[in-house]
DNA sequence: GTCTATAACCGGATAGAC
DNA sequence: GTCTATCCGGTTATAGAC
């Protein structure tokens, strides 16, 4: 559960808002303790080291997103037009309720840090590797039959996930800005997921 | 220049690397003047601290990035259609020789590391945040003239920066499955900036 | 399970010789 | 400009009382 006060679930929800402030190297074990409420000793008795509680949170956060994939797994038997609709509305909705998720990921990604390669390896080969092929096959199929263009679909999908992330990945740079939007973020959200729905459906329907 | 031998260039090149690869907190000193090749005194006596080094390097970045928007502002006058394209290409080409700087940037942009909030408020007031507008104005122009469908001209600007940047960003992840893919990374960014200009001008062009 | 005290180490920074 | 030696503060981790 997510709001369990258990002191090892209240450890986790800090550990993962301090990895994802300050980064694996930036995380202060007592900033954690702090955040937590619980006396820093006690991360180490539950979780044995820095590193430990990295890999935790990590392999965590992948089981949501995992789950988050096997809700589209679902509907992969809508026509294609509905398909890539919802595939973005979820996609969507998933980071706005999990915002730490691609942050965490895309701070420790360019380190080699051994625990992170680790587990997106592990991801991949535990059912997301096939999960992706099936879109693959979805759109080379609507692709042959011409209910779409003809187009790359591995292109296709890294575009539909690249401006799906996008705005979570860019917030820190957007709110300094955000007084020229004037409008909260469900709003923007909204016309966000709008915009690339409308983007991708009408770039890849015939002409 | 960039492959000048001086001391002082050498730390700046190496220490850039190794703020990409272990981001600000993970860098080493000692590892930056390793890979300098320089000793490690070397970096106090021309930089005086970690801090004014990583703003050497931020603020030298977006120097090399906002030149290459002032290229785009010279062929702002081209039709809205070439011009996208003109942007694709050129912003996909500019992050083939700079792949370090998103890189750099995404790692510390959730810190409130001060220092990149900073440099990052000075880019946007001292040039870029108008061009930014001229781009929206030429947008908000053509949506209006029925030259492209009517659309949200922010979100589309998000949606053309969000696919540029995508493979540099998910690089190393890409990489582990690369052996799927079975190109050179010349000819990914090649099919890369053809599907992401296809998608955007069929999804603009009116019907 | 919880807490205090402290060990053991490491990294940024500087002093000062050459 | 370059190098060696070293200081100082902070960080992970543990020992051990309760």
């Amino acid at each position: 559960m997510e709001t369990q006060d258990t002191t090892r679930e209240k450890i986790l929800i800090a550990a993962r808002d301090v990895f994802v402030e300050r980064g694996y190297d930036g995380a202060r074990m007592h900033e954690i303790a702090a955040r937590a409420d619980v006396n820093k000793a006690m991360i180490y008795y539950y979780y044995n080291s820095k590193d430990a509680l990295f890999e935790s949170i990590l392999k965590d956060s992948f089981k949501r997103f995992f789950a988050y994939f096997l809700v589209l797994k679902n509907i992969a038997d809508m026509d294609i037009e509905k398909l890539i609709a919802a595939i973005i509305h979820a996609h969507i909705d998933f980071l706005e309720q999990n915002p730490y998720l691609p942050k965490i990921i895309f701070r420790e990604i360019h380190s080699n840090n051994p625990v992170t390669s680790k587990v997106i390896r592990e991801f991949f080969n535990q059912g997301f590797g096939e999960i992706v092929t099936q879109f693959v096959d979805k759109i080379d199929r609507a692709s042959g039959n011409g209910n779409i263009r003809p187009v790359d679909s591995i292109q296709t999908i890294w575009n539909v996930v690249a401006m799906n992330l996008f705005y979570f990945m860019m917030k820190p740079i957007i709110s300094v800005f955000s007084d020229r939007l004037n409008m909260d973020e469900k709003e923007l959200l909204t016309r966000r997921k709008q915009a690339i729905t409308d983007l991708v459906l009408n770039g890849l329907l015939p002409r």
